[in-house]
DNA sequence: GTCTATATTTGGATAGAC
DNA sequence: GTCTATCCAAATATAGAC
């Protein structure tokens, strides 16, 4: 019933998918509580009693949609850290995993922001019955964070669940504040990178300097 | 008609101040959609209707918590930085405006963490009336920030307004995650403020180390 | 100040014609 | 597959008694 993500389910069913295009779209620039299934249907070009033909109920519609957005972004950062040489570093592996994650949330893709946007506003059935998906993703950053604490790349006081949280929340948020338009992801890419990496601070922290 | 913050309200108006308290705490549990009016008079101890008689709409009740609650954050960082010394580095500083801020979320206000938790819920003409207030504690940050910047405590290559909308936004997000239950909130402060100050690696990043 | 009762609107969902 | 028509529930808001 519903779909994992979008390459499982082909080119058929072009007007399910026509739906899930327009209401991500929608939910992606009015939110979840803003948007009506009247709204979705106008947007696809029929009635709101039509879209039951597609869909048993607005749930199944938000779900298929929370998926379909977490799956993108997982199988993006997956290409990355896959295409990269066998002699990359953690270092190199974890820049090239957040670039992957900002490029899927930033390019243009309705389902991925829509799946940030609105994750925070479904109601909790919807959320459980997506958690399962957002988890295998988190795993994958789990293992990169756990795999280079262990070799001993990260600080001994870091916790490496403690980073993914927090590395992962606020790349998403980066969606309510970076405009695309006004410069490449590359340019928020590497600053995330040189803050998690090295931190902000110019030199070694023992150097001690005034306040204004 | 909309109050500022609780101080200049003092403690007269005790069932005005008592409805919102009732709706800050479910707003925070329960998010803006899922509380009704009911649910606020019920909680409150009266009827629905009743609630016309302090508020003109459930719009003043949520723009008086979002109010209340970033004022009482600002207030908090306020004074955590009016305190220190004025020998103390931005670095200090910065760690003890992290530290701030995070206390404020986690001890069992329920005005701060309402405020995050719906501030993405709530409709736009809300956010409208709320943004002037949280631009103002914002500014705090950002002469902080610019501050440190111009006197050289950040590299070069950082923009201290993204820091900033980096930094508030994963120490507001640490709400969805964190359990001050299961460990005091100044573990990740200091965590947050190692990552922000200096990084997540061990070493000199130019030492590369092959991945597994 | 708080109540009861109700107006008004909106949105999810269903039934049956075509 | 899509339409029209409609049901039903829930929520904000108002009016007037007490």
């Amino acid at each position: 019933m519903t779909e994992i993500d979008d390459t499982s389910a082909r080119e058929e069913n072009s007007s399910r998918r026509r739906i899930l295009d327009c209401a991500a779209r929608l939910f992606r620039h009015k939110g979840y509580g803003a948007t009506s299934l009247r709204d979705i249907a106008a947007e696809s070009g029929m009635k709101a009693g039509s879209l039951y033909y597609h869909f048993a109920s607005k749930d199944e519609i938000v779900i298929d949609i929370l998926n379909i957005g977490v799956a993108r972004v997982h199988d993006t950062v997956r290409s990355a850290i896959d295409a990269l040489a066998k002699t990359a570093t953690y270092a190199d592996t974890i820049r090239a995993a957040i670039h992957a994650h900002l490029r899927a949330l930033h390019e243009a893709d309705d389902y991925t922001s829509a799946n940030v946007r609105i994750f925070g506003q479904v109601p909790e059935t919807v959320r459980d019955a997506h958690l399962a998906i957002r988890r295998a993703y988190e795993e994958t950053w789990s293992k990169l964070l756990t795999a280079a604490f262990e070799a001993g790349e990260l600080r001994p006081t870091m916790d490496p669940q403690l980073v993914l949280a927090l590395l992962l929340r606020s790349l998403n948020a980066s969606l309510e504040w970076f405009d695309p338009k006004k410069g490449p992801v590359e340019r928020i890419a590497a600053t995330f990178s040189e803050l998690v990496l090295r931190g902000a601070v110019d030199e070694a922290p023992a150097v001690a300097k005034r306040r204004a």
